[in-house]
DNA sequence: AACGCCTATGACCAGCCGGTCATTTCTACC
DNA sequence: GGTAGAAATGACCGGCTGGTCATAGGCGTT
């Protein structure tokens, strides 16, 4: 599972390691990377919480760096498993249906792995170290590639504008999901929806609506029988 | 002019320094905080960047929080300025014309402070420091009352569809305007665009693009003449 | 019990950090 | 030139960092 691209790879003292004990690491790692982000985050702190020694995680990893790499690439395997997962159970649905369901996925995704998701948005705009450029251009590819897929399909079907510039769909597609679950997981991004105190209906019913607002600006321009009046 | 909020103010001191080496420093420091984050910010380097002592930093601010809280207001005092003004200046002009020239607002703002959007990026997703709070809810309050603004006035005009849910409409733009710009001012960002290797007309071809697509969703279902056959 | 191999440990290192403050340098007025 | 007050300085402090490594402990085989 979570075919990680090796950016990264741990020491075989850690692949030997008992599963408990490294889902723990791994675990409290992320907390840490995702508490403080890179430049704050702190070996010895994470070491201190774990009740380890310090030397053990640089056994386990080598250097701080590789550590977080590691920790990076299994967080954007495990949601692109998630991806892959839903294109292939939405492959015959309606592009909008396939919005709708990456939406919910998305949302899912955030109430299983909280701190994943917080320490994707960190990396997202930390700067001035090696391994981010790598990290960060794998990320977007996939969820780009992915887009380009339901947009490519979606269009074949002729569920899109005929005149619909397909990169400008995957633009908006992108900003609207991307957006929308950071208003889910970040109070302070949330401007007005109030998804986070809202319950599934709510959150189902916003997602809806998202999904109306984006077909009526990438559907076809006279989608059902309900051009003017009937 | 950018009339910052108080949440820290530098000493007398800095007040009375010359004006270019004031902003020297501002300067200095935004470049540091924007390329290192908060805590990957050093001022040490910063002084030896600037070539003064280190105790002159701290005569000023007395603290790298305080330096760092106001370096971030004066960011944003800056951009809530240019917001006013395009609010102002297109006071009269229909809904999705003031969002273009937000949009073009948006690009000169990067283009002529390109470290200071930046920096705000970063704040954004940097947690686990006490002004964080403050100056991040600010700064949304700023964008949110400003859209608010715009939503609200369309609606009366009747630019905007009947049945839109205005609280979802601001989200919508907030999404829009935001991601738009930071796919123009950050490579990895840009999906697709390509707004960076993109000419001003392009550019200003893509902003219509967008407007466009932000009327489709959220102006009147018929919008001049052209519903069905006249 | 003795051996070999792997793992865990934490004292230790050099280096940088934010922050202080006694001292020097600058500047303006007489 | 003298002097008073403001501004600049950088050596210095305690503390924490990422990273190392000699040592100790666990454990299966003989």
């Amino acid at each position: 599972m979570t075919n990680s691209s090796a950016i990264a790879t741990p020491s075989e003292t850690f692949a030997r390691l008992e599963p408990s004990k490294r889902d723990a690491v791994l675990d409290a790692a992320v907390t840490e990377f995702a508490a403080h982000g890179y430049a704050g985050a702190s070996i010895s702190r994470l070491t201190r919480t774990l009740g380890i020694a310090k030397g053990s995680v640089f056994q386990y990893f080598g250097s701080k760096q590789r550590l977080f790499g590691f920790v990076f690439d299994h967080a954007a395997g495990l949601f692109a498993d998630r991806l892959r997962q839903v294109r292939d159970t939405t492959r015959d649905a309606d592009v909008f249906e396939r919005v709708r369901a990456t939406l919910q996925a998305g949302t899912e995704f955030v109430d299983t792995h909280p701190r994943l998701y917080r320490l994707y948005l960190k990396v997202l705009f930390q700067e001035g170290w090696p391994l981010r450029e790598a990290l960060l251009v794998q990320a977007r590819h996939t969820s780009a590639r992915y887009l380009r897929g339901l947009v490519n399909t979606g269009r074949e079907r002729g569920e899109l504008r005929s005149d619909l510039d397909p990169d400008f769909a995957v633009h908006l597609l992108d900003a609207a999901l991307d957006r929308f679950l950071q208003a889910y997981a970040l109070p302070y991004m949330d401007t007005g929806l109030h998804l986070h105190a809202a319950g599934p209906d709510t959150l189902a019913q916003r997602m809806e609506q998202l999904v109306d607002a984006l077909k009526r600006s990438l559907g076809p321009d006279n989608p059902e029988g309900s051009q003017c009046s009937t």
